[in-house]
This record gives C-alpha cells, structure tokens and sequence, in this order.
DNA sequence: ATTAATGTTCAGAA
DNA sequence: TTTCTGAACATTAA
C-alpha cells in the first residue's frame, strides 16, 4: 500500500543509483506471470531511452518520476503493491521491469516488483509529462499543503473527512492507512462532513498530516502484516509499530483506553477512537 | 472449497 | 457537477 511516506522512501532509496547516470538497458522481465502494463511498448521506449542520462528522481504525490536528459520521463505508479527495488527482490516471479544503468564503467540495475500487478510504468514524451504534471486532477501534493489549502479544498464536499483525504483530486498522497492515522492525531470524527470543520479543526488537521506524514518518512514506511511494502534494499519500514489505530480493532487506545474501532467508509476500512475522536 | 478482504486508480453510471 | 460503484489483479485469512 504505498502511499506518500512509502514512495518518497522509494524515490530516496533508488536515487543514489538513478541520478547522473546513462541508461544502458530497459525490459519487461519475461518470468512474470502476466506482463505489467507498459506504455508505450518496451522497444519505443528503448529506441527513445536508452544513451540518456538521468537526470532527476522524483515524487508526485504517489508516482515515481524519473527524469531523462531529453525532458521525457518514466512515471512510475505502485498503486498496491508495487516497489522500487535495487537489491534482493522478494520473489523473482513478481519482478516486471528492470532497468540498466551505467556510470563511469560502474553498473546499477533497479527493479519494479509488483506482486498483483495493478501497477503501472509509463514513459512520457516531454510535452505529454508538461501536461500530466500541470492537470488539475491530482491536488497539491499533501506534504505542500497549508491550513488555508485544506480549508479551501475541504470546503468544496460535504463527504465525510476520511472519504475527503482520500480523494487525490482535493489534496494529493494520502491513502488509507494514514487518513485514520492522521484524524486520531487530529482528533477528529472520520464521519465528519469535511465542508462543516471549523477552523480551528482545520489547523489541527494541517498539523497531524504533516507531523504523521514526516514521522513516517523517518521511519521509511509502514510495512503492514502481509509484508508487502518494502525500501529499495528489501527492507521493512518501521512506522507499522506507531500506527496508534490503523488496523488496531479491539485494541485500547493509547489516550484513554477506549476499544478502538472499525467501520466501513466508501468500502474501505476506517480505524478511529470512538471517546478521542469528535 | 468458496468467499471476503486487502488499497489505488480510473471508467462509467447515478 | 458531484458522488458512487465496480473492475483491474494476487494472495491470504476465514
């Protein structure tokens, strides 16, 4: 489940072995059950690719963007269970992409590994990345957001706060997992309508996302119970141990002992302290 | 041995 | 316009 916190972490992990660095060689591995989908089709992107350098690694909310010499670009999209891997894949069977890079005589190889394969890798024309970077249906990314930004953009739905989070086209970067994490910082009620928090609330909601957010890039990710998330080098993450809600049905509360609770929101999973949370 | 649940994005419907 | 639903897919727990 990557999202902000797993991806930056991914960005971070491959950098060293991406920047400044020509690629050399880029394939759709052949021992994948079923092949990921690549846009356009692997060979245009090797007649385009391959003798450019890298440029820049980066992030758009919780995309990949790997910057060639040329202005065009691979974007890269996790989605669920999709990593970036420069060591050690988990299982050869789930690898899906490989590229090849060399420096100075020294070689790199970096890994897309996605064990259900709703990932995606594109490669973008410079005019076409312009475009996908400047639409307006991804928001500002969640990390740039300031309390005025979420007052405007939570003011535009009445869904309730935690469906609103979520919603990439309002703020961009937040999943499942840190929505529930950010509101029990914040203290406030998923159900909430987003439009009706007071200001006071918003600035609470600005402070949470950016204190869980950073907490969890310092931690390098949450790998949950399923072990899927993994940084480059195959490691856990190892925000999962802070997690004060997500996934902790049954459990006391850390604040007041309260059982913590799920509910089903928009069909997905909502973790919050029924007695912490208003 | 089925079935539900997992989390992200997008297309298409309400 | 806004909101909701289902599908893409692999794996595991019930």
């Amino acid at each position: 489940m990557p999202e902000l916190p797993e991806v930056e972490t991914m960005v971070r992990g491959i950098r060293p072995h991406l920047e400044g660095r020509t690629l050399t060689g880029f394939r759709r591995m052949p021992c994948s059950c079923r092949p990921i989908l690549v846009e356009p089709s692997p060979a245009a992107v090797r007649r385009r690719a391959i003798g450019r350098t890298v440029t820049q690694i980066g992030r758009r909310a919780k995309r990949i963007l790997l910057k060639l010499d040329s202005g065009d670009a691979f974007v890269i999209e996790p989605r669920m269970t999709g990593l970036m891997l420069i060591a050690d894949p988990p299982d050869c069977e789930h690898l899906r992409v490989e590229w090849l890079l060399e420096s100075g005589g020294r070689l790199s190889r970096v890994w897309f590994w996605d064990r259900r394969g709703l990932g995606t890798v594109r490669f973008l024309k410079r005019e076409e990345l312009t475009e996908l970077l400047s639409i307006g249906r991804l928001g500002r990314d969640a990390l740039e957001m300031t309390a005025d930004d979420w007052r405007t953009a939570l003011g535009r739905t009445i869904r309730p706060i935690k469906v609103a989070l979520l919603d990439q086209s309002l703020s961009a970067g937040i999943g499942n997992l840190y929505a529930s994490e950010i509101l029990y910082r914040a203290g406030i009620h998923p159900a909430r309508p987003a439009a009706r928090l007071t200001a006071e609330r918003v600035k609470r909601l600005h402070a949470a996302v950016q204190e869980v957010l950073h907490e969890a890039i310092r931690h390098e990710g949450s790998t949950l119970s399923d072990g899927t998330y993994r940084n480059a080098l195959n490691q856990n993450g190892g925000y999962q141990s802070s997690h004060c809600v997500y996934d902790r049905a049954g459990d006391a509360c850390a604040i007041c002992r309260s059982p913590i609770r799920r509910i089903v929101q928009a069909q997905r999973s909502t973790f919050y302290c029924p007695k912490c949370q208003k």
